[in-house]
DNA sequence: TACTACATGTAAACGGTTACATGATTGC
DNA sequence: GCAATCATGTAACCGTTTACATGTAGTA
């Protein structure tokens, strides 16, 4: 079974709206999918070397002095078809994320009750922090960018990011309150 | 930053328990941890020799008649030490899950409204039937494991694991609902 | 006859992060 | 003077999966 470059992907997409530089690719995904998605550099400059080969996208370079070269890349017709394919295509199986809180949780009985009550406490501070960031981005949705057309499809991830968290605070919460009465 | 090998915690983890071989842990780990967390082969045989050198574990080699030999691997004290302060220490900072789907729907603009109901569709299909499963597990545990000292700490991640899937399966229903509305 | 369980392991490749290297400009 | 932003990229390494190799015993 060969495994697909889902990187490759996430590039084409952005691409899909106007053409950007690696760097911009980054900044882009820094400030809209970064809450369930990530690319570093050192899959980005790679990867957009591999889309060229494909004839996925091109290439303009762009001199500009004392500056390394400005490399704007531009999707193919090859690359958007490729890209819808890709869209449409379902997702073939659920992925197990490996989660180090429930294993530690899992080997709970190792250490005592309160041990884990801190690590359960520790790790719902966290999420709530996270939550703070989740409802920071939607304010800024619903005030700035209202009239996108991907708006509808930008808030469906944010309202899935903002679910799943307030659900693990919900266990986290009663974990808590079901160990105090061990 | 130094990126800590969470497998041989794993290992460690199961070893506490009892002497395992491979195989074993192996089998082990398809039924109990299997709905957060995976090894295969390729990972848990040469973690094991890696903890053998750490002396985190020993060898006992059993010779069987036409068989590869069973190695069975036991647990040392230097090992329990490392597992249990790895145990108490907190979990730094939440990992982002790549999610496939959200990617996705994110690029939602690209198809049509029903298109996307339909790739949400199928997905929420998918996640009733990891439901079922949780709820046979938590069935067997119930039924068959209650005496455990582990079991209250077993439930806990179970119950993580529902929670979590009937918040994505809600999540999948509320976007359908918003995307009929369009 | 074929599949499953038992039991070991390796090699290649993939996917991803981190650290490094370079250097101009702008603003505090 | 220092940090941030713009802008490119690579190399080393880590973590993980997949495919391969080998072979017996029991069962459907």
């Amino acid at each position: 079974m060969s495994r697909e470059n889902k990187t490759m992907y996430t590039l084409l997409g952005l691409l899909m709206y106007s053409p950007l530089t690696g760097y911009e690719i980054k900044r882009s995904i820094e400030n809209s999918i970064k809450h369930f998605w990530q690319e570093s550099y050192g899959q980005i400059y790679p990867t957009l070397k591999k889309l060229v080969d494909l004839e996925f996208a091109v290439v303009q370079v762009e001199k500009v002095d004392g500056k390394p070269d400005r490399k704007l890349y531009s999707i193919t017709e090859k690359g958007r078809v490729e890209f819808i394919n890709w869209l449409k295509k379902p997702i073939e199986k659920i992925p197990i994320h490996k989660d180090e809180l429930l294993l530690k949780i899992f080997y709970g009985q190792n250490l005592t009750v309160e041990e884990n009550i801190e690590q359960i406490v520790q790790y719902q501070d966290k999420m709530e922090d996270f939550l703070d960031t989740l409802n920071s981005t939607e304010e800024y949705l619903v005030t700035r960018r209202k009239k996108d057309p991907n708006f509808d499809y930008w808030m469906l991830t944010l309202s899935h990011g903002q679910l799943i968290v307030k659900a693990t605070i919900q266990w986290c919460e009663e974990s808590i309150e079901k160990l105090l009465k061990k």
